[in-house]
RNA sequence: GAGCUUGUAGCUCAGUUGGUUAGAGCGCCAGGUUGUGGCCCUGGAGGCCGUGGGUUCAAAUCCCAUCAGGCUCCCCA
């Protein structure tokens, strides 16, 4: 078996029974808070046209320039989707979801793919939930939407993190920022890592990003985009900092934090957990006021986040965090003889419908074999049904964990267990 | 795209300076209990030692290549 036939992609993840657990109910809690906070899911297509996410995320961005899984098929461009923000704001305006009325709140739970190398916390196929707030320009829209994303790790118990927040600044705030920090990059530019040197033309703003020990002095001293900011935006980011103290969400303000898709304006934010090493970023988000035009829709305010679901497990499982319970099934039913199996297979339904979990032996094993298949399942009771109790209509129902017996009718054993 | 590192049973790992039929624990299957689990005892199945090539009388062990995993850089979830 050291050279399966078959095996998966690099970076493709099978999440095996034992794991799957722990997913629905991670998924389960995501649905319960997003109800509670009154957003709507949305699916959409794995699939998405090549210039939407080019368009949407940027096209000089890393997820763009080399991580794209895509593909062409006669005159159609396609591409896995990387990140879900382009396609729920493409849905947004092909469907005129504008016209339901007042904002729209939106959230997603799925698969993204990005052409990465793998490594802890990173594959090419990972899940994210994230949500979307389109059409409100309100800090409070923003406040509330970090609440969300901060509800629900606080109700899976992941508490140690820190939110690092920032403003980005509006166009206009960008712009008169980009140059100040492009005259004070300038001159010390052959003193910078390769890697700012070529940022310096591209994206100045990542070079405040850089992990590169030689450029973190020249990092420190450089301007703040908070400096630059116009008064509706300074406002703005003063509000949603107001709005966080009132309702008791800490952060910390990141002067450098800068997010890695061309859409954010304005508010940016970002959950960092210390159990995840080097990919330490839980999830993220922001205001990305002009992706909806840019799409081909109206001018339309817009907040979101997203949020990695592996990562998240990762942090769950660093602090010890069992999301799910242990398997276990209600009645393991162990046949002796054929008229033993027949008469299991027809009394299953029976505890089901009752809504009692059921199972019995398929491959005729011993009794001993099955009482073992029993414990393995973590069975609650065991039914032992042979000859004897078919003859008699009494039935030996044995406490699993109190190893106790007592020979009862089905009925008085289904009432048992409904009573439970 | 780059660096480091690992690759022996389903899983976690031992395998000494290259030397006969490759080991352990757990798991799996069976027996000890003729109709009964978890503990214990006994036995069994399961590996061309990631793959390909080379060095050698002899390779899991040395060399090269390749594939895959892990970690890191980059970037992000």
């Amino acid at each position: 078996m050291t050279q399966p036939t078959f095996s998966t992609h690099l970076g493709m993840v099978d999440i095996l029974p034992d794991e799957t657990p722990k997913w629905q109910k991670l998924e389960q809690i995501i649905h319960e808070e997003a109800r509670k906070f009154n957003f709507e899911e949305i699916r959409t297509p794995i699939l998405e046209q090549t210039e939407l996410i080019a368009r949407g995320v940027g096209e000089l961005t890393d997820i763009v320039t080399k991580e794209m899984f895509a593909f062409e098929r006669g005159d159609d461009h396609y591409v896995l989707r990387p990140e879900c923000t382009a396609p729920v704001v493409r849905a947004f305006v092909e469907h005129h979801l504008d016209q339901r009325g007042g904002s729209q709140k939106l959230y997603y739970i799925g698969p993204m793919f990005r052409a990465e190398r793998p490594q802890k916390g990173r594959q090419r196929q990972f899940h994210q939930f994230g949500a979307e707030i389109l059409g409100a320009d309100d800090p409070i829209a923003d406040v509330d939407m970090i609440a969300l994303m901060m509800s629900i790790y606080n109700r899976i118990g992941i508490s140690n993190t820190t939110l690092k927040i920032n403003s980005v600044g509006d166009p206009e705030s960008r712009k008169a920022y980009k140059n100040a920090l492009k005259d004070y990059f300038r001159p010390k530019l052959d003193q910078l890592s390769d890697i700012s040197q070529k940022r310096f033309e591209n994206n100045p703003m990542r070079i405040l990003d850089s992990k590169e020990e030689e450029d973190q002095p020249f990092i420190e001293d450089a301007p703040i985009i908070t400096d630059f900011l116009n008064e509706a935006t300074a406002a703005h980011y003063t509000e949603v900092k107001n709005h966080l103290d009132s309702l008791g969400i800490s952060y910390e303000e990141d002067p450098h934090l800068v997010r890695g898709l061309d859409y954010y304006t304005r508010t940016a934010f970002e959950l960092i957990s210390p159990d995840l090493g080097a990919q330490d970023a839980l999830g993220g988000g922001g205001r990305y006021d002009l992706l909806v035009e840019e799409v081909g829709g109206q001018p339309t305010p817009a907040v979101g986040f997203a949020a990695g679901m592996e990562r998240l497990l990762i942090a769950c499982e660093e602090l010890d965090i069992e999301l799910a319970e242990p398997k276990s099934v209600d009645i393991y039913i162990v046949t002796i003889g054929d008229n033993a199996r027949k008469w299991a297979l027809k009394h299953l339904p029976k505890l089901r419908n009752a809504d009692i979990s059921a199972t019995m032996d398929y491959i005729g094993r011993s009794v001993k074999a099955q009482m073992k298949d029993a414990d393995r399942e973590n069975a609650r009771y065991s039914i032992i049904v042979g000859d004897n109790e078919l003859k008699k209509g009494k039935f030996t129902l044995r406490n699993m964990k109190e190893s106790e017996e007592q020979a009862l009718d089905f009925d008085a054993i289904i009432k048992k267990l409904s009573d439970q």
